[in-house]
DNA sequence: TGTACATCAGTGAACGCGCGTTCACTGATGTAC
DNA sequence: TGTACATCAGTGAACGCGCGTTCACTGATGTAC
């Protein structure tokens, strides 16, 4: 391999670690303890801190925005009708598989997502738009498309409240998961939750715009 | 007064570093030093800084949740039809007034809660929700009578699916916001990003359930 | 009315600790002549 | 083939810093006799 174990090593640990208690919470100390290797390794092979951070992110989202990007040009290709719901399912198969086959690692993503939405100060949000802000115009250029009765400014919301929903709920899954069971005697499953997910975010893009008949 | 001086300053201006920095990220010496008291009064009148998190909460939380109890006796007393949409306005007015006139008060509680939801470790969490649970389970089935045809667990995730478009649209609103108005050119308010997510949560809640025809 | 004591908000300085980062160093591997 | 040097992943120990917390103390106000 290329890239030292080491490397995959720390990016391992750090990406769980960061998951579970956030990343100012998170020490080196921690981490490289998780991870079997030296304190002064994450410094040597990242730089520092925040490089490790954004390195967390990239390796998530550099495949799956790969991924995204490709399934997009197979279905405009294709030339078939692209509906909402195909879009938006795409999208959640990508997320759940794109990073082999465990879904515990879809659920880290989400909760990282979610962790970077709220607590960054900039240098990391800033970061994401610049490298994943294409993609990511270019599948809501396509939702636009799929559901032409929204204007676009509409749209932009809306998008943001699904990410915000989709977010937020997988991002705390595991204790509302323990809520729902022992409030409904149901244990539900990552794909269960998305699969009530979906129609949620499909009727609120579809809802009729606040000043239209 | 009864509450000394110093007590609010020190909230005020946790509240308002918390917001932006987050928990972990805001020292007491920041803290102290905004509000212009000594480092050693958070201590002295909180305990700790975990205290003074809770405190902070506490402020927000405790006159929302009598009024939305008070509002609720009202409606259910007045014997009107009580809608989905009637319910999520009340909600929305009282996050938005129930701390004094001000708009930017309102931003901040979200902003904590969305911190709140991605970084707390569990004492947070499991505190609201001892503490706050009982109205908010309220609510949830005061929404249930008023969508007679979402099963109550499939209520419970929707309402969390809103809850979470909710916090992270308004937790992260200022961002959203520039980049809306880069984008678009529409200069939106608060008030105005609350109207669109209202239809999109009472489409996105009366939605089909899944294997429902 | 005067004195002794208790209470309490607030203070200034220091405490020990864990943090991210740095640095001189090792040892293995590759390269040039 | 042998020797000298360069590169590079990784190491162990220490650095200085900012953190939350503690503690002995002050000064004002209230209370008992």
């Amino acid at each position: 391999m290329s890239e030292s174990n080491t490397v995959e090593r720390i990016l391992d640990a750090a990406e769980v670690l960061f998951a579970q208690k956030g990343f100012a919470e998170t020490s080196l100390r921690a981490i490289t303890s998780r991870a079997g290797v030296n304190l002064a390794a994450v410094n040597y092979h990242f730089g520092s801190k925040e490089a490790l951070i954004q390195a967390v992110f990239e390796r998530f989202l550099t495949p799956f925005s790969a991924a995204l990007s490709e399934r997009l040009d197979e279905m405009e290709a294709g030339g078939e009708n692209i509906t909402l719901e195909r879009l938006l399912s795409v999208v959640s198969v990508l997320a759940m598989g794109s990073h082999g086959t465990d879904p515990r690692r879809a659920q880290l993503f989400f909760r990282l997502s979610g962790l970077a939405y709220a607590q960054a100060q900039g240098h990391l949000r800033s970061y994401l738009r610049e490298r994943y802000g294409q993609v990511f115009r270019r599948f809501l250029r396509c939702l636009g498309n799929a559901a032409p009765d929204v204007p676009p400014m509409e749209m932009f919301w809306r998008v943001h409240f699904g990410l915000g929903a989709t977010i937020f709920t997988l991002s705390g899954m595991d204790s509302l998961r323990d809520i729902c069971k022992a409030d409904f005697g149901a244990d539900l499953s990552a794909a269960d939750i998305n699969a009530r997910l979906l129609p949620f975010i499909v009727a609120g893009i579809r809802a009729t715009p606040p000043g239209q008949s």
